[in-house]
RNA sequence: GCGGCUGUAGCUCAGCUGGUAGUAGCGCCAGAUUGUGGUUCUGGAUGUCGAGGGUUCGAAUCCCUCCAGCCGCCCCA
C-alpha cells in the first residue's frame, strides 16, 4: 500500500470542516484590518531562506527540504513564508504603492524535522506581513489582530508573550555582556547549554532545563540593555496594548529562532499542545528586505498561526449535514428529483439523492447522513403536485407543494 | 539527528508462558413480505497479525533489521 509518506498527512471530513472555519475567520479578521493577500511559490531559490532566515539557524542548516532543479540552480521548499513575501516585495515593487503594505497568506510549509504532536513536515501557516513602517502602532495593531484572529477561531485559555529583542546597535553588546555572563556560570548549566554559550548564547535562556532556570533567571536582562531607540519603542508598543485591553506577559526570555527579528517579538502559547506549545510567533524584521537586496528600506512585522496547532486545539466538528435528503421511488422519480435537487441547490440548499429506489434504505442513509429533512418523491406526489417532507428530528411528516418545500427549506 | 513506547479487521482492541486469527464492541453491507430512519433481531464482507529475515516440527506470539505512528530531547508554527 502506498502511504502519505513520513510527516506530511491527509486532511478528511469532517476534520477540513473545522480548517475551513478557522481559514474562514481568518480572512475576515485580515479584511477588517485591510490586509489582502498573497500567493507566493511554494518553490524558491535556496539562497533566499539561506539569506533571509539565516544560514547558521536550524531551519536552514538541517531542515530544509533542497535539491537541484534539472537546471542545476539549487531550489526549495519553502521553510516559512515571510522571506519569499519580502521578496516579492521588492521583485514587485510594492514600495512604490501607496501605504503601508499589508498582505496575508495561507499554506503549506516544509521542514524535515522528527515528526511529532503538534509538528508535521508539512505543515499549514496562517500568517500576515506588515511592510512599510516601523511605528510601534503597527505592532500593536498586528498584534491585536493575530489575538482578534485566535479569539474568533475558538482559542480559549492563550498567553501572550511579547519580548523586545533589540537591533542591531544593542543585541551584539547584550550578546557579549550575556556571553561572559554565562561563562562564569556555565559549569552550573545542563551540556546543552554549555555549547551555547559559545554558539548562540541568547537561546540558553529559552533552556528548558528545571535545574538551570536558577542560575539563568540571575542573567542580564535584555531589557536592561536596549539602547535609546529601542526601549521607548518596546514602551510604546506596551501603552498601545494596554490602552486597548490586551493582556499580555512581558517574557524577556523569548527568543526567537530566525535570524531576522529585531525589537518587537511575541509568541502565542497554549497548554494544551504538549511539547509544541507555541500556537504563534512573530515580529519586528526592518533589516530583513535590505539583505535580500532591497535598495529601499523596508521595515516590516509580521507573525505566523501554526494552523495545524490551532485546528488541534479549537475541538472537533461534526461536519456539515444536508439540508435535505430526496428520496425518490422509481426511475420516473428519479429523473423528476434531478430536476428538484438543481433547483434547491440554486437556493443554496445543500441536497443529497438516494439513486438507489429502496425506501427503506434512503431514509437509514438520510439519518446516517444527519439531513433534517427527507422528502419522499413518489408516483403519487409527483402527479399530485406535492411531495412528502419529513422533518427527520421530529419525525413530523406533511404533504407540500413545491412553493411550501422551497419556502419551509430555504430560508 | 538522539532517546522511550507502540504496530492484530474501516475504528477501538482481545489473543497468558510459541500450536496455526476473534461469537468482542462500534462501523459498513444485506435481510426481518408491499413506500419510511433513529431501537431490536438475523446474516455477511474485510486481515499476506506493519515489512523482511532468523530460531523452531510449528510464530501474531521469541530474536534481528527496516518502516511507520505516538511521546520526549532538539528546534519551532
Amino acid at each position: 500500500m502506498i502511504r502519505a509518506i513520513k510527516g506530511t498527512r491527509d486532511l478528511l471530513p469532517p476534520d477540513t470542516a473545522v480548517w475551513n472555519r478557522v481559514e474562514a475567520v481568518a480572512r475576515e479578521v485580515f479584511r477588517t484590518y485591510s490586509y489582502h493577500e498573497i500567493r507566493t511559490p511554494i518553490l524558491e531559490e535556496t539562497q533566499l531562506f539561506a539569506r533571509g532566515v539565516g544560514k547558521e539557524t536550524d531551519i536552514v542548516s538541517k531542515e530544509m527540504y533542497t535539491f537541484d532543479d534539472r537546471d542545476g540552480t539549487s531550489v526549495t521548499l519553502r521553510p516559512e513564508a515571510t522571506a519569499s513575501v519580502i521578496r516579492a516585495y521588492i521583485e514587485h515593487r510594492l514600495d512604490q504603492k501607496p501605504g503601508v503594505q499589508k498582505l496575508y497568506y495561507i499554506g503549506p510549509m516544509f521542514r524535515r524535522e522528527r515528526p511529532q504532536k503538534g509538528r508535521y513536515r508539512q505543515f499549514f501557516q496562517i500568517g500576515a506581513e506588515a511592510i512599510g513602517s516601523d511605528s510601534p502602532f503597527i505592532d500593536a495593531e498586528v498584534i491585536e489582530m493575530v489575538v482578534e484572529i485566535l479569539t474568533r477561531a475558538g482559542l480559549e485559555g492563550f498567553t501572550l508573550l511579547i519580548n523586545s529583542v533589540g537591533d542591531a546597535n544593542c543585541r551584539p553588546a547584550y550578546v557579549e555582556k550575556l556571553r561572559s555572563a554565562l561563562r562564569s556560570v556555565a559549569s552550573r548549566l545542563c551540556e546543552d547549554c554549555q555549547r551555547r554559550v559559545e554558539t548562540n548564547p541568547l537561546r540558553v535562556l529559552d533552556c528548558k532545563v528545571p535545574e538551570d532556570q536558577i542560575v539563568i533567571d540571575q542573567l542580564p536582562s535584555i531589557l536592561d540593555n536596549l539602547c535609546g531607540v529601542c526601549l521607548p519603542h518596546f514602551e510604546t508598543v506596551q501603552a498601545h496594548l494596554r490602552e486597548r485591553g490586551i493582556p499580555f506577559e512581558i517574557k524577556s526570555r523569548l527568543v526567537r529562532g530566525l535570524d531576522y527579528y529585531m525589537r518587537t517579538t511575541f509568541e502565542v502559547v497554549h497548554g494544551n499542545l504538549g511539547a509544541q506549545n507555541s500556537v504563534l510567533g512573530g515580529g519586528r524584521y526592518d533589516g530583513l528586505a535590505e539583505s535580500l537586496g532591497s535598495s529601499v528600506p523596508a521595515p516590516g512585522i509580521g507573525f505566523s498561526i501554526g494552523e495545524d496547532r490551532l485546528v488541534m486545539t479549537v475541538g472537533q466538528s461534526t461536519g456539515d449535514v444536508p439540508d435535505i435528503f430526496l428520496a425518490p421511488l422509481g426511475e420516473t422519480a428519479l429523473l423528476h428529483a434531478g430536476g428538484l435537487a438543481r433547483d434547491l441547490r440554486r437556493r443554496g440548499v445543500s441536497v443529497e439523492v438516494a439513486a438507489n429506489a429502496k425506501l427503506k434504505r434512503a431514509m437509514e442513509l438520510a439519518n446516517k447522513l444527519g439531513a433534517r429533512y427527507a422528502l419522499i418523491l413518489g408516483d403519487d406526489e409527483i402527479a399530485a403536485g406535492q411531495y412528502s417532507l419529513k422533518n427527520m428530528q421530529s419525525g413530523d411528516q406533511r404533504r407540500v407543494t413545491r412553493d411550501e418545500l422551497f419556502s419551509t427549506i430555504g430560508s
